[in-house]
RNA sequence: GCCGGGUUAGCUCAGCUGGUAGAGCAGCUGAUUUGUAAUCAGUUGGUCGGUGGUUCGAUUCCUCCACCCGGCACCA
């Protein structure tokens, strides 16, 4: 006699077991045609669950976070089913759910084609349309082992053969298809009814690239039909908005065969750099930092006693003279240890913290690098703090506040807090690991800020803090990091002399802003669309002429303005007025500044805003007050 | 690094099944002196990413290499 209480709290007595799908029919028509699934007493189930005791049920629709996963997980199963009818000999592994939509790898002995694609989506959409239920069934694990084994899924057998002996695993059968999966699954077929395949890759098996690969083929599903395609119109406006796109139409980098990884700017893409690299220059001189600049290529030898050596040498340039072999620096702590070093220090200079702007060269693996977001050399807005233990948590939650401040000024509100703790690989003792990862851990609770678990995903002479910002399209980015670290100080043999006259080993904390300014500024340009904001745009305004009678004030106007500070430059080409501002709005510039005969004799500017957008006139002091006014970040 | 796709003028891109290349924009020259998103005319420009091969003949087919793109793996 299950008595089943519902989310708004009625409660519902039946005389016998039910299913999901008949509870959802008993309270209503509407709600068991919208039905994909029950949560029963929190846990997530088919509609063909059956409910024999009492329990707090809702019915899970489309419209529902979960209900939208289910769709996108079925859909999977769907792309595997239609993959088995084209491709017979394909083998079936996994499909999982991933933000947005959903995968499945297969196991073919040629690479799917777009043109398979094609067909696979529309045989997936004829097998929706044909409804077929979505049935679970339970069986032993080894019949389920042997039974994947005689119809040759052999990956599909590894997997199950995997789970525990003598348990009992779930199949899910449609159709012709069975398939192993936890579930739970909508109902039928025809509930999948918005979904589109979006481009096949290679993947390791288990992902691992010591394992074969396997094809992996992406695809999206959405509740309604307008979500897909404001999906699909979201990753169209991320394409207008590429970094690398941007860069070559507003002339601020390029990349060339000669140099892979690494980055030539040009004129204004450097301007852009320069605003934040000085902006990032006053967050030091503020902040207790000073700043330092260390070789760029340093012994072989201090990297061996860094660990570096051990740890990444195939991912370091390397150069030798006169007998001895060099590194090009892939981090800049150790040129700080050696600052430290210089000198005898005190407690009393802690903590003692040093900046730098410092230039890495990192061997990424060629399929690695991506634009200005993944390159060989780069820059990082770098600092190393040294303190003692009982300073760590401090200095980690006012950076932490720090860091926030700084997003904010570039207009990221929304960051999300990670704590990276201890790798496989790793170097030091592990009751210093312990100390470290409970420093992080009780800054990151002192301040108050919500995060999540990163376990084995630490650096490998310390846990860290990863800070991840949200662009304007949603998109998350790792930036900061805060990385407590016990071991290299010992290492490289930094100390101080404490209180009692004694020598003591200081804590390092590692810790990065904006992290690599390359990739802080790609990804400045995809959050902007290239519409910088007046502080750091690279050009802030040009000044038109309408025709060679005004060449002269606009110049001078020109002048004017940049010996206030802004940047600015002339546009006294023989062209059409509407011509050069078509040019320059291209350019997504913040400001245009016309001049005819008219603010010629009135001695002003024309003032239009980006997006076309007309100021009137004004006087050239009151635009340059304006820019003025626009230095600095909004606050 | 791995799987797949790609590389044609400064930029964006055509070029059917092999017969040594085209467009638009940009550039240059000239005319036009212009009022808020493209003035007109003329014209320059390519060892078709590199290498080797097949062929009477290769931008086109094949090999190897480099780089780029999409994923995977990696990311101190």
């Amino acid at each position: 006699m299950p008595e089943i209480t519902l989310p708004d709290g009625t409660l519902k007595s039946f005389s016998s077991p039910l299913t999901v799908g008949e509870l959802a029919a008993a309270i209503g028509p509407g709600l068991a045609r919208a039905a994909l699934a029950g949560r029963v007493n929190g846990r997530l189930v088919d509609t063909s669950h059956r409910i024999d005791s009492d329990a707090q049920v809702a019915i899970v629709t489309e419209r529902d976070p979960e209900g939208l996963e289910l769709l996108r997980h079925s859909s999977a199963h769907l792309l595997a089913y239609a993959v088995k009818e084209l491709f017979p000999e394909a083998q079936v592994t996994i499909g999982p759910v991933i933000e947005n939509g959903f995968y499945y790898d297969f196991a073919y002995k040629r690479p799917f084609t777009p043109e398979d694609l094609a067909a696979i989506e529309k045989r997936m959409a004829e097998l929706a349309a044909r409804d077929l239920p979505i049935q679970r069934e339970v069986w032993p694990r080894d019949e389920a082992v042997a039974f994947f084994r005689s119809i040759g899924e052999h990956y599909k057998a590894e997997i199950i053969a995997s789970i525990a002996q003598g348990e009992e695993v779930s199949l899910y059968r449609e159709g012709d298809f069975v398939d192993l999966c936890r579930g739970p699954h909508v109902p039928s077929t025809g509930r999948l009814r918005v979904f589109k395949l979006m481009k096949v890759a290679g993947a390791y098996w288990r992902g691992d690239s010591r394992n074969e690969m396997l094809q992996r083929i992406y695809g999206t599903a959405w509740a309604r039909k307008e979500d897909q395609d404001a999906y699909v119109r979201m990753l169209e406006e991320a394409e207008k908005r590429d970094h690398r796109r941007l860069g070559t139409q507003l002339d601020l980098f390029h990349f060339q065969d000669e140099a892979p990884g690494l980055v030539f700017w040009h004129p204004r893409g450097w301007a852009l750099w320069q605003q934040l690299e000085q902006y990032m220059r006053r967050v030091y001189r503020d902040n207790g930092y000073q700043e330092v600049r260390c070789p760029q290529i340093l012994d072989r030898g201090l990297w061996e006693k860094s660990g570096h050596w051990e740890n990444y040498r195939e991912n370091m340039f390397t150069t030798s003279s006169e007998n001895r072999d060099y590194a090009v620096k892939p981090m800049n702590c150790p040129g700080h240890v050696q600052v430290f070093n210089k000198g005898l220090r005190s407690y009393r200079d802690l903590p003692l913290r040093y900046g730098e702007f410092g230039a890495c060269h990192r061997n990424e693996p060629s399929g690695a690098l991506h634009g200005l977001m993944r390159v060989r050399g780069f820059t990082q807005d770098d600092g190393h703090v040294f303190c003692t233990e009982e300073q760590i948590q401090s200095e980690v939650s006012a950076f932490t506040e720090l860091l926030r401040r700084v997003y904010a000024d570039f207009g990221f509100g929304e960051i999300a807090y990670k704590l990276a703790t201890r790798p496989a690989k790793r170097v030091g003792a592990d009751w210093l690991w312990d100390k470290a990862e409970a420093a992080l851990d009780a800054a990151l609770r002192a301040g108050g800020y919500p995060f999540d678990r990163l376990p084995g995903e630490g650096a490998f002479y310390g846990p860290k803090i990863e800070y991840h910002l949200k662009d304007s399209l949603g998109r998350p980015w790792q930036c900061g990091t805060m990385q407590v670290d016990f071991s290299m100080p010992e290492r490289l043999g930094a100390q101080y002399v404490a209180e009692d006259n004694a020598r003591r080993t200081p804590v390092m904390l590692h810790r990065a802003i904006v992290g690599s300014m390359e990739r802080f500024i790609g990804i400045l340009i995809e959050h902007h669309a290239g519409a910088m904001p007046a502080w750091l745009a690279p050009v802030q305004a040009v000044v038109l002429n309408i025709s060679e009678g005004q060449a002269r004030y606009a110049g001078s106007v020109t002048e004017q303005l940049r010996s206030a500070g802004h940047r600015v430059e002339a546009d006294l080409r023989n062209e059409k007025i509407s011509y050069k501002i078509r040019e320059h709005s291209l350019q997504k510039l913040p400001y245009l500044l016309v001049v005819g005969e008219k603010e010629k004799a009135a001695k002003r500017v024309a003032v239009r805003a980006r997006g076309g957008e007309d100021l009137g006139a004004m006087q050239v002091e009151e635009f340059a007050a304006r820019l003025d006014s626009e230095s600095a970040p909004e606050r």
